[in-house]
DNA sequence: TTTAAGAATGGAACAGTGTTCCATTATCCC
DNA sequence: GGGATAATGGAACACTGTTCCATTCTTAAA
């Protein structure tokens, strides 16, 4: 790696530690998460192996560096709501759709805990947690709880989208084929799983997404009265 | 893979689905996601990679069975609560502490949706969702809501586990670490993550996560009323 | 008991991965 | 100009999951 970022450049069209990311970005946005090679990134680069490792640590630095600047090109773009739960509502929103556009982001970031996109992330949800008052301990809980939650089911909802390019059907074949093993399952050891079909089958899991935010929202509210 | 168990087997020591799977989740549980390679395998095993490949699929399909056993072990041993929203508690707490002591549960959990182990955990939790009252719609949403909860934050408590794990520091000294960066941030940009940095260090995965399930809990309350 | 079929085995070979190494080139400063 | 060093590109390495195949074992029929 570079010791600093030179005053200038070698050439306009030399390597740069930005235009590896964003060639990692466009094949993870386009083959998934085992489209990310060394041996891609070069030729997409025009350029040996060796080079890149010159700019980068490993791979796992380049993922993460990749999750970074989605994470940042959305909360730039996400813009606040008019209260505190409005903001919380279009920023859980804001990331389950980029984790959703970029499903590489949700296990990338799954693996990046204490590292700068989460923080970000935690520091945009505790900004609007604190303005919904409660002691510190409440805060941290609510923010936690947040944190977790988005993390969680964004990353959830894109290993389902993946698992299901992979094996190569859509989503709606994908829960139509759910749906009917489901419904022929044994009435006495499965019978919720029976009696959920029809929404397996018809719900929205970007509605399912943020009715759980709300009650998450909802049991802040109850909590602190 | 065999057409279906024989009835007599070729010897007492042959080799099994379940022997394969067995060694598997051994491998798994000390070594960790990358641990479980075939050529380890094969060694454990006193065989080759062909004859493992006879009763196994692939590497997915060795995982998911691994998984799948783990899951159906911690299902049978967890107990039923006196009410519905203790036993949810219970089940929480009990697919919470197999992902952390099987940190590999986590993430292969979340690429098996629709299959046998999640089926079985949907089942139990729709189970007492379901003498909580409420519409169809409802009792799906707080059975969804629970769910992803559920597999989300006990796979990012497990995806920390393993981060620290790997990276070969323990849980104190990695929050620690964390707490300091943290508390020296700059106080106009982070003025969140720099309030919340005692909370950081000394907080309880555990404990959040059960707050986190009864914020659920109030909620549902709170949107059943 | 012999025999043919097929179940099961073990290990060699293959294509592909992340990473390292190194000879070579480009650029800067004195 | 001439070092010194930043940067490059590609060959080599150790490792992975998977396939292939010659060989062994087991079973059921002849």
């Amino acid at each position: 790696m570079p010791r600093k970022s030179r005053t200038s450049p070698r050439r306009e069209e030399s390597l740069t530690r930005d235009r590896i990311i964003d060639a990692a970005v466009e094949l993870l946005d386009c083959s998934g998460e085992g489209g990310l090679t060394f041996r891609a990134l070069s030729e997409r680069l025009a350029t040996g192996a060796g080079a890149i490792y010159w700019h980068i640590d490993n791979k796992e630095d380049l993922v993460t560096a990749a999750c970074e600047a989605i994470v940042a090109r959305t909360l730039e773009t996400t813009v606040e709501g008019a209260n505190p739960k409005a903001a919380i509502r279009a920023l859980a929103l804001g990331v389950f759709d980029a984790i959703d556009a970029h499903p590489w982001v949700g296990s990338a970031l799954t693996r990046a805990m204490g590292q700068q996109p989460i923080l970000r992330i935690v520091e945009r949800i505790g900004q609007q947690v604190r303005q919904l008052g409660g002691s510190g301990d409440q805060q941290w809980a609510a923010a936690s709880a947040l944190l977790h939650y988005i993390l969680g089911v964004s990353g959830q909802n894109a290993a389902n989208t993946q698992y299901a390019r992979t094996h190569g059907l859509d989503r709606s074949e994908f829960l139509e084929a759910m749906s009917n093993t489901w419904s022929q399952l044994d009435p006495v050891e499965y019978p919720f799983a029976r009696s959920v079909t029809h929404q397996l089958r018809t719900h929205d899991d970007r509605a399912d997404y943020l009715a759980g935010i709300d009650l998450i929202l909802a049991g802040i509210d109850a909590h602190r009265a």
